[in-house]
Parts: C-alpha cells; sequence; structure tokens
DNA sequence: CTGAAAGCGCTTACAG
DNA sequence: CTGAAAGCGCTTACAG
C-alpha cells in the first residue's frame, strides 16, 4: 500500500509538501498541489490514520457510550449526537455499556487510552461512590444521571419535575389510582430515585395516599417488562386508572399489556411515558409523553465537550438540567 | 502521561518486557510481571492505542456502516453484531451513511484508509455501477442488497421469497385488493425491486390482477411516510383490504394511519411487514412479519469477515441468503 | 526469560 | 513556497 512517501517521490516533492496538501493549509503553489493530487489518485494513496493520531495526539473521535445501542431513546440521541459532533468536524464512536458499572469505566478508560479525544457518557451504573474516578484527564460529559457533585460536565434530564408534571396530568385528567412502574435501582440520585420522587409529590400536593401495591420495579427497562408490569396491575386488581412509566419503551410495552387484557386506554387507564421517543407519535393510541428536548441533550453535550477540547483554561465543571414539555397525545386522551 | 517506557524505566526492565505483560504473552517471569503490574499501577499507565495500530498494522476494529442508527431494524442488528464481534475479539464502530451512495463509497475508504480491519455495510445506495469500488483490499462484507455479482461477500435477506411469503399469507386470509407499500428506488435488485417482485409473483399465482393504483412509492422508509400512505390508500376509495409493507417502521406507521381514518385492523385492513424488529411485538394489533432471523446474518456477517481477516489464501465471494419465517401475529390476525 | 535496535507512517517545529 | 530531521509510542524480528 502507497505511503505518503511514496507519493512525494512520485510527485518530486517532499512528503511535507504532501502532508501540506492533504492537510489543506494554504501555502503550497496551485501547480504543486496538482501535481500532488495527481500523484495521490495515480497511486490510490490513502493516509493512515493511526499514524496521523499518533503524530498529532489526538484522534478527532469523540466517544459516545450508552447502556444499549437498540434502545430507541439512546439510538435516537446518538443520531442527534453523531450529527453535531459532524458539524464541527469529529467523527463519534458509540459504546456500547450494558447499563452496567465495569464497562461504563471501561468507556472511561478508553479514553484515556486515547482513542478518543473526548467521551460522552450516558451513566446508569454509575454511583456516586464512583465519582474519583471520574476525575480524568479526558474531557468527559456525564448524560442523564446525577453523579451528585461530580468533578466534570454533566448533563440531566428533568427527571424530577417531568415525572412530576406526568402524574399532575393523570390527576388533572381524573386518575386517583395512579401507579407508577420504575426500575429497581433505588440508590440516591438514580433515574428511578428522581422520577418516584417526582411522582411522589405530585401525589402528596394533591392529597392523594400513595400506594405501595402500586409502585412496579423493573429490572430491566424494556417493552417486555413493562407488558408483564401491566398484566401484573391489572391481575392484581388494585383498581388502577393511570400508569406513569420511568421510559416511553416501557410504557409502550404496559399499553401493550393492557391490551392483552383487554382493558381500553384511555377510557379505563390512562397511560404516561417518559423520553418522547419516535415510536410514541406512531402507537395505538399514541402515547403521552415527557419531552425532554432531545436536541437540546445533543446539543449542550456536544458544545460543552468541544468547549473542554477548546482547552479553556478556566474551565469549571458544570451542571445543566435541560428544559421539557408535557406532549398529550391518546393514550391520556 | 507516562509512556511504556517510563514504565519500564521504573520497574527496572526493558520497554519489549512491558509490552509482552501488556500483551499477555506467556514467557515472563511471574516476579517481573508483578513489577510491571505495579508500575503500571502507580504510574496511571494505559496504552496508546494509536502507536499500537500503527506498529501493528491493525487496529481489531471492525466497521458497521447503517443508512441510520436509529432505525430500530439497524440499531438492532448493530447490537447484535457488536456482541458477536465482541466475542472474537473486535470492536465495532457504527458509521451512519444516511441511504447515500457517497457516504457508504466513503465508509469503504475509511477502512482502505486503515481505521478498520474489516468492514460491514448494509449497502442501499450502492447500486451495479459501483461494481469496481467494491474490489477493495480491505475485508469487506456487504448486507442485505444483492450487488449483482458483486466481488465481495454479500448476505441478501430472502427479500423476494419473504414479501411473496407475506403477500401469501394475506391472499390465505381473504384479501384480494392488497396494496404494497415500498420505497422509490425500483432499480434493477433493489430491495424495493426484489420485494415488489414477491408480491406480484403471489399475486399473479393466485390469478389476482395487479393494479397500480394499489401501489405506494415512499422516498423514505419511515412511520410517518406510511402514515401518510395509508391516509391515501384509504382516501382514495380504493376498496384495500390488506397492505404489504416494505419494512416494520412503514408497517406501524401505516397502521397508524389506518387509526387516524378510524380503520380497523385486521377487521377491514390487514397489514403485513417485513424485518420482525422488537416493536412489532408490542404494537396494538401486534405486527405480523417475515423473521429474516437477524442472528444469522449477524452471525454470517461477523464470521464472514473473520474469516477473511484470517487470511485464508484461497478466498472466493460467496453470497448467502438468510432463511426467514412468517410471524403471525394480531394484524393479520 | 529478557534486551537493544529498528521502524510503522505520519506531522511539527525549524530553516531557508 | 518548500525541505531535512526528529520523533509520536508502540511491537517485531533477532540475539543472547
Amino acid at each position: 500500500m502507497a505511503t505518503l512517501h511514496d507519493v512525494a517521490k512520485a510527485a518530486g516533492v517532499s512528503p511535507m509538501t504532501v502532508s501540506n496538501v492533504l492537510n489543506k493549509h494554504p501555502h503550497v503553489r496551485a501547480e504543486t498541489r496538482e501535481r500532488v493530487l495527481k500523484a495521490i489518485d495515480d497511486l490510490g494513496y490513502r493516509v493512515n490514520v493511526a499514524a496521523r493520531n499518533l503524530r498529532a495526539g489526538r484522534t478527532n473521535t469523540i466517544g459516545f457510550a450508552v447502556p444499549e445501542v437498540d434502545r430507541p431513546y439512546f439510538a435516537q440521541l446518538a443520531a442527534r449526537v453523531i450529527a453535531k459532533a459532524q458539524d464541527a468536524g469529529y467523527r463519534v464512536v458509540i459504546e456500547q455499556t450494558g447499563a452496567d458499572r465495569e464497562n461504563e469505566l471501561s468507556a472511561i478508560v478508553s479514553s484515556r487510552t486515547r482513542m478518543y479525544d473526548g467521551l460522552i457518557l450516558s451513566a446508569v451504573g454509575l454511583g456516586t461512590a464512583d465519582r474519583d474516578l471520574l476525575t480524568t484527564d479526558v474531557p468527559m460529559v456525564i448524560l442523564g444521571e446525577s453523579v451528585f457533585d461530580s468533578p466534570v460536565d454533566h448533563i440531566a434530564l428533568p427527571n424530577e419535575d417531568g415525572t412530576y408534571a406526568a402524574t399532575m396530568h393523570l390527576i388533572d385528567r381524573g386518575c386517583r389510582r395512579i401507579a407508577m412502574v420504575e426500575g429497581d435501582d433505588v440508590s440516591r440520585l438514580s433515574v428511578t430515585s428522581l422520577r418516584h420522587a417526582g411522582y411522589r409529590r405530585a401525589l402528596a400536593e394533591r392529597g392523594i395516599e400513595p400506594d405501595p401495591a402500586l409502585v412496579v420495579e423493573l429490572h430491566e427497562l424494556s417493552s417486555e417488562s413493562g407488558r408483564l408490569a401491566a398484566h401484573g396491575l391489572v391481575d392484581g386488581g388494585r383498581g388502577v386508572d393511570g400508569v406513569v412509566c420511568i421510559t416511553d419503551t416501557v410504557a409502550l410495552g404496559v399499553i401493550r399489556g393492557l391490551a392483552d387484557r383487554g382493558v381500553s386506554v384511555p377510557g379505563d387507564v390512562k397511560v404516561v411515558g417518559f423520553d418522547d421517543i419516535l415510536e410514541a407519535r406512531y402507537s395505538v393510541p399514541s402515547l403521552t409523553t415527557i419531552d425532554p428536548d432531545h436536541d437540546e441533550v445533543a446539543r449542550l453535550a456536544v458544545d460543552l465537550l468541544l468547549a473542554r477540547l477548546a482547552d479553556a483554561p478556566d474551565w469549571q465543571p458544570r451542571e445543566h438540567v435541560t428544559g421539557f414539555r408535557v406532549v398529550a397525545r391518546e393514550s391520556t386522551g
């Protein structure tokens, strides 16, 4: 395979001039550039990225670590992050962590290893105890969960306020026996804890007694888990008339599970999700949900990372909480 | 940042010994290994992947180029490819091509550029004319579309036979006015052409006159396009009683569009998709579809690539067509 | 079981 | 506008 040296020889110039042409540096005579480009074409030369990265000390790549690439929320967020990063001349590599603490740490290590210039980490498995591990030398942005007092930039979703609004929405539509289908990580500041708090706050504010029998904890935030949760709620005969779901993917499973039992949505039970994934618009009934402004999340994540990469000297880690809105659709109609 | 040389100095050994420890080569005395590992830990050393790749001449990474990372079919396939590749010690980088010919070629170029040891390309924009461009020096597997007589390994979906079976399934359930919602690339051997052929073959075999007014071509294979197509079919008053959809994502939009018009599925109109994405199981009604055996696709793609990487001397490009089965669910019940 | 030397293919100061 | 030299941080034969 041809190297930059071969091209230089063929074009009768120095390797450095070839490098200048490749990197679009200005001070190359037009005629020289033409000669070099022709030689590149003739030899079918392609730059060796490993060599370039080694020498340049950076990779022009940012890592995006998510629990699962095939969960719509992450896939759709990834598409936006890729688009934003591309605009800034960066490539994005998606890492799958499996919501596992070990793998999330290993994504951090990957970036230490200089495969990436920076990392966007959708943290699920990390906890407050991992705080020190985040004191990394590589620019990093944590997404979606609050690692308390973390020493890196952090973008939080409006977990509590969003779920509060979702629950209020159900109460306003007449629901009184409102179930919450959530995750099983109830540690402080987990997504489940925060969203649960929003649910409880709404109930309290409207004087509705919380009933522990209406709270279902899922080990996996999948549609299948949601469906089984719905079966349990119906079969338990608890008179449920509304369900707050921790994610849209779970909510779509809940709707399916209610259909399995012949329970009509929104007639008998109203359902609300969280995320506003694309699928929420096309389900039957379409899903009422909390839109946490994905575009802002993606934009902010990339912008914060780029700011860090630009090496702001007086950089201070910041915490951002995105806005949200309730998107009312048929499932609470 | 500490380098391998720093570790060597700290441990009192040569760089090569450190390298041997890092790469788990056997002939290192246990005691020496311990000393090296301690030095690595003390210094917080991480290998520089760019340097390793440059020297080793490979990256242990395979590229997976898909039209859109956020389309469920590709996201779910990517998850499987990642899992299979991981088992074999490879990382996977997902590239988004946007179903654009230029970008698909640039994914090929990326692999020429040695970012990847091999490439799995989900071809949509490539055509027969690009045949020569595929004569690449980098191992490659083409997925999902038939680039006629391509000089690389190729895994085709059962496009024609699968759609034939889907159409027969509708006919067997009593449908006679069967629409087909497909893409707008009607060039020879495109996904649309192949699936359309299966649809036509089934109609012909059962003596049903094909009606061009029942064929809808979509520019984008999205749920939104599917929904609009359904509106058009209903509003056109063409007496449709069945719809064959080119993908599940389109089919879910069609079901939604029929619901918009108060048309009941499967009562008034039966709907069948293609892909068996996860969402097909949870929609209301659940979606009858063609399962093209994703696991086999992912396994085959990775296996073929690994075989090529292993440098089989008498390698010949092969074409594989995966099996399929009709998964009957409520939408044709 | 361990080491000294060479080199993978680029780019970065430094000259001219 | 162009070049000669050095070096990024590893691993690969080759010795011993």
